[in-house]
DNA sequence: CGTGAGATTTCCT
DNA sequence: GGAAATCTCACGT
């Protein structure tokens, strides 16, 4: 396989344009014992430090959001809920504290690895299958994403995001966020339209094109 | 299928 | 001390 991580300057680009352009795109890891897991984006949240307060950069840098100040192209890992882990790419220049939340995947290599990873053994089952990557914290789960992750350069080796399907303009849905109390009114969801691995349907659902 | 509560820990006020 | 960019299960329709 073919390895050519996007540009640490891709990440720079618009900060709305670059989450349209994320969906599509091949989200890789190899893990350590060597398998590959692949799978492409479906649906992003776009988090500012300026005018955002539901951003967890809004008020400033603390040791938890420190990544999301520092240089773009790198992965910033989340806990939250007491037990769940989510993870954002870092976007625009160092010390802007913008990031993108990866809320959704589409398995396309090592679904069984993701399934083990989310339910301890591999099943059939097809509610779980279509539940395995569908969600934040879910995807992280799936991907063997935590701790360790957060800070992680995505224009290494270990993680890295590739180009995958071009998705036209017409098949991007925009909607408000999902799960926050702050900045309800944004609409600064993006999702592939009619994808079965969407998180959910969301509030305020428009179309480009 | 929709709603609601519990899990469980870190971080910041 | 309380909220948190969530998920799962139980229960009612």
């Amino acid at each position: 396989m073919i390895h050519v991580p996007l540009s640490r300057s891709f990440y720079k680009q618009n900060l709305h344009t670059l989450a349209t352009r994320l969906l599509g795109s091949l989200f890789v890891r190899i893990l350590d014992n060597g398998r590959r897991l692949s799978a492409h984006i479906v649906e992003v949240e776009v988090y500012a430090q300026k005018d955002d307060p539901s951003a967890h950069s809004y008020n400033g840098q603390t040791p938890r959001n420190e990544v999301m100040f520092g240089a773009s192209g790198h992965l910033y890992v989340y806990f939250t809920y007491g037990m769940h882990f989510c993870c954002n790419v870092v976007t625009g220049e160092i010390g802007k504290g913008d990031a993108i939340l990866i809320r959704a995947l589409e398995p396309v290599e090592g679904i069984e690895d993701m399934l083990i990873h989310r339910y301890g053994a591999m099943t059939s089952d097809s509610q779980k299958i279509s539940n395995v990557t569908n969600g934040p914290a879910k995807l992280c789960q799936a991907f063997r994403i935590g701790r360790l992750e957060n800070g992680i350069d995505l224009c290494q080796n270990k993680i890295w995001i590739e180009a995958g399907n071009e998705i036209p303009e017409n098949m991007i849905g925009q909607s408000t966020r999902i799960g926050i109390n702050q900045g309800k009114d944004l609409p600064w969801r993006y999702f592939i339209k009619d994808n079965s691995w969407v998180s959910k349907p969301g509030k305020g659902i428009k179309y480009f094109g």
